[in-house]
DNA sequence: TAAAATCGTTGACCTACATCAAGACTTTTA
DNA sequence: TAAAAGTCTTGATGTAGGTCAACGATTTTA
């Protein structure tokens, strides 16, 4: 379990001398059913964590408290506010689990010593943000684009998507209803 | 002009240390006319910028090559796409001013070395990026509201905005078109 | 395992915003 | 400072996707 997350540093940090036996010191595993919460707005974000196994789903509620879907991650992603994180302020993003999941979960001040302690946790961490707010910004333009051409976007990124995510979350990440990508489906993929 | 910098680096880290000479040191002014560019899609972003005093945009090329504007920079705001910045690889991002513009910047490689060196300004730093984060996330989930919606909440957050941005280029913000900015003003504001 | 809830699909109808066009006003350029 | 270019506004018309409703299929719960 604790390899997967320290294959994860290799990867982006590729001369890491990071230790296994520090990734167990700093990491706690921690297990959740499917539709529990990881966070919810309001709340502090005390923990960041690293999927080893699962899925879910990241939400904002609009003004009229409809659920709208800013992301999925699955397997070696990490999920946790980073604002909320790093400020201990109380979060807006509301994290929900689609599959039973397992975590290795850190604490913001183990987050920080770790951070402090080892130069390669701190590149590993500091390129995971710099991508992560890329992301969120090109995400953006997407919507732009019409809704089947997002669609189209989505499944050359994700063609597994659909055999892991409902529709109707689906549909609520292209910021369309059910009903209107039941309908795109229909005339796209004859 | 330094002090501007010092400022903001004090009211994000109030127990800072770092000293106006080490600024000077790191930093170098530069003077853009309105619409010259800061950053275009496809280079790699070798400076980040502090705005003394003017404003740009950011915007993506969508697929048919349109522009969508993501966001606007103002005084106290850093430019540059953390991304490419951190990692050197090509931005997607292009940045523009809207007005003749000052700023203050600094080389991947000095950024890199201010950061080993002062704890303060990796402080600093952390707290920019993370809340930028959040910004990106937020925004995208106004766009589910309508352009009615987002318009107030634009109104709300930036009162001024109007007096320094044209209808087209906050029109290109909301994601609608200029002539649908008219008429939302007309009707929304009698 | 029966009942209840949720999901995907389809149809009918509606609305917010896009597109195209054209004129008045303002800013930039030579 | 005159010409050219870009901006704002308004009108007429088109369309992608929303809303509401209904039904079978699947999943969840008791």
């Amino acid at each position: 379990m604790y390899d997967k997350l320290l294959d994860h540093i290799r990867q982006n940090v590729p001369a890491t001398s990071i230790k296994k036996q520090i990734i167990e010191e700093y990491f706690t595993p921690k297990l959740f059913e499917k539709k529990e919460h990881f966070l919810k707005q309001g709340y502090i974000c005390k923990f960041a964590g690293f999927v080893i196994e699962g899925c879910y789903r990241n939400y904002i509620l609009s003004t009229e408290g409809k659920e709208v879907n800013t992301g999925f991650g699955f397997e070696n992603w990490w999920l946790g506010d980073v604002s909320s994180f790093v400020n201990q302020t109380p979060t807006l993003i509301n994290t929900q689990f689609l599959e039973d999941t397992t975590l290795l979960t850190i604490t913001a001040k183990n987050h920080l010593d770790l951070l402090e302690k080892s130069q390669c946790f701190r590149e590993y961490t500091n390129k995971l943000r710099s991508t992560a707010t890329t992301a969120s910004v090109l995400k953006l333009s997407g919507l732009s684009e019409s809704a089947s051409t997002r669609y189209k976007v989505l499944l050359e990124k994700y063609p597994k998507i659909q055999q892991r995510i409902s529709q109707k979350q689906i549909a609520s990440f292209l910021q369309i209803t059910p009903e209107a990508l039941c309908r795109l489906r229909k005339s796209e993929i004859p």
